[in-house]
DNA sequence: ATAAATATATCGGACATCCAATACTAAACT
DNA sequence: AGTTTAGTATTGGATGTCCGATATATTTAT
C-alpha cells in the first residue's frame, strides 16, 4: 500500500459504492476512528472520503446494528459487532462470487503493458 | 460459475455499485445483447437485474462513449468502444487496487469455514 | 484566556443503482 | 389475421455514495 500507486479515476463508468462493505472489512482488521477509516480508505482509492460521506456511512451501519461508537473525549472508536462479522462473511462471499473472475484475469489484460 | 453457488445477499451493509464496471468488463469478452449482459450478471450476483436496472445503465454507457449499439430486429449488440477499452483499463487498476487485499485475505476468514 | 488544530457530525444537492410496473417492437406460432 | 413470446426500453420511487460547506466539541498551543 504504498504511496507511488495512485490509481486514476476512470471516466469510462462510475466507481462508486460498496464503501460501507469496505468499512465492515477495515473493522474487521482493526477497531478504528473516522479519521484512520478515512485514511485506510484513502491510500485504497487514491482519495480519501469527505466527513459528508464518511459518518453518514458510519451512522447508517450503526442504526444496522454492524458496528458499535464508543467516544472519548474527542474520538469516537468504531467496533464491529457480533452481528457486522457475520454479516461481512456473506458479504465477501458474495463479493467474491460477483467480481472474482476479474482479479483472476486481471492479469491478461495488461500483458501488453 | 455453477447454479450451487447463490451468493446470499447481507443485510449488513449495501452491496450496490459498479454495476458500469461489470457490465464494461463482461463486454470486453465477448460483444452481447442486454439479455445475455444481465444473464451473466444473474450468475455472478445470484439475481437478474430488472430492465429499469440494465438499460438505463447501458444508456449512460453509450452517451459516455463507453459502448456502442448495433440493432438488428428484434436485439440490440452492445460492443465496447476503443474508449471503453482504454477505460475499463484505468477502472480495473482502481478496482483492484481499492479491493485486492479483500480477495488475497479473504481465505484467512474463513479458515474456521 | 484566546487561538488553533483535531475529530466528529449534519445539510443540501447530484448521481448511480436498484425494483416494480408499464409499454413497445419484432419474430414466431396457430 | 391474431396471439404469444422475446427482447428492449422508460417511468417513478427509494436508497447509498459522493462532495462542498458549515457547525460543534475537545484538545493543544500561545
Amino acid at each position: 500500500m504504498s504511496e507511488e500507486c495512485c490509481p486514476e479515476l476512470p471516466d469510462c463508468c462510475d466507481m462508486r459504492g460498496l464503501l460501507s462493505f469496505q468499512i465492515l472489512w477495515l473493522l474487521s482488521k482493526k477497531s478504528m476512528n473516522g479519521q484512520e477509516i478515512s485514511n485506510e480508505l484513502g491510500k485504497r482509492r487514491g482519495t480519501k472520503p469527505t466527513p459528508g460521506t464518511i459518518y453518514p456511512a458510519l451512522k447508517d451501519l450503526r442504526i444496522k446494528g454492524s458496528v458499535n461508537m464508543e467516544r472519548k473525549g474527542r474520538t469516537t472508536t468504531y467496533t464491529l459487532t457480533d452481528n457486522g462479522k457475520e454479516g461481512l462473511e456473506k458479504a465477501c462471499k458474495y463479493f467474491c462470487n460477483a467480481f472474482g473472475d476479474i482479479f483472476q484475469e486481471y492479469g491478461d489484460f495488461t500483458t501488453e503493458k
